[in-house]
DNA sequence: TTAAGTGCAAATTATTTGCAGTAAG
DNA sequence: CTTACTGCAAATAATTTGCACTTAA
């Protein structure tokens, strides 16, 4: 179960996005952004997490809330690898690593990267973002 | 229906792959590289250009085909949408353009690309690849 | 001749949706 | 009270697989 602290966090999180605070986004906010640290989770990771401490959420809940969270835009959607969506907390451009023996996917530090020259958008087109994915394979 | 030419240029990338050249493979190699350009294809869209050619092949083949090719390094998997997944006759790395309002993929140059820095792998890891995908949208 | 490849149809996986019930403003 | 949200179960979409049949070597 989630702490009073995470979930004030996860409150005061939800409540800059007009999404009404139920007690199931409450859950899931808390277990995102409660210790103020950045997550990346997909849907049945945080399902896990969300049942391990006790709470009762729906499978389809956890989808519906992932994509209305990130249609406020207080996640971002990461395609990485084809068959699941990673959720990212951490909504600045930035680059991931990304870990192939375990699916996982984490940031990887923005100051490091410098892109000193990028192919510019072809004419009637604009840059939306820019997705950096770091493969990383065990030596 | 693919030209004698664009069979032959199909027929001989397949065989540096120890691939076995049956008709089904050599169809679609030659609507991959037939040209001599790079392609970017989905499943569905490659299983509708081979039908529009006249030839007929399962859209199971195409994926076990593609998938084959895949393991092969002829042609790499690329992901950018979470739904589907694209292949890239290129083979080698490169940055890609993704047109978000039209689903499409294509290669962006890469001389005009230059990383100057990037974050270091993490202990007990390399680096395998870096992908960067620059999305575009209609101004 | 024989192992690899093909093509259906059924299975799998990730995700979405319809709709009746529940709860927040 | 009213409209948004939730949760099941069924639907969908992309892809894979089991298995009998075909074909390249």
């Amino acid at each position: 179960m989630a702490t009073v602290q995470e979930k004030n966090l996860g409150l005061t999180w939800l409540e800059n996005s007009g999404l009404r605070p139920t007690r199931q986004r409450v859950a899931i906010a808390a277990h995102l952004v409660g210790d103020g640290q950045h997550r990346h989770v997909t849907a049945e990771s945080l399902y896990a997490d969300v049942c391990k401490a006790g709470e009762s959420i729906s499978l389809a809940t956890i989808y519906n809330t992932l994509r209305a969270f990130c249609d406020a835009g207080l996640v971002q959607e990461v395609t990485v690898d084809g068959a699941r969506s990673y959720f990212d907390t951490n909504t600045h451009d930035h680059p991931h690593f990304y870990w192939e023996e375990d699916h996982r996917l984490s940031d990887a530090p923005l100051e490091e990267l410098e892109i000193s020259a990028l192919p510019s958008a072809p004419a009637g087109t604009e840059i939306a973002s820019v997705d950096v994915i770091i493969r990383l394979r065990r030596t």
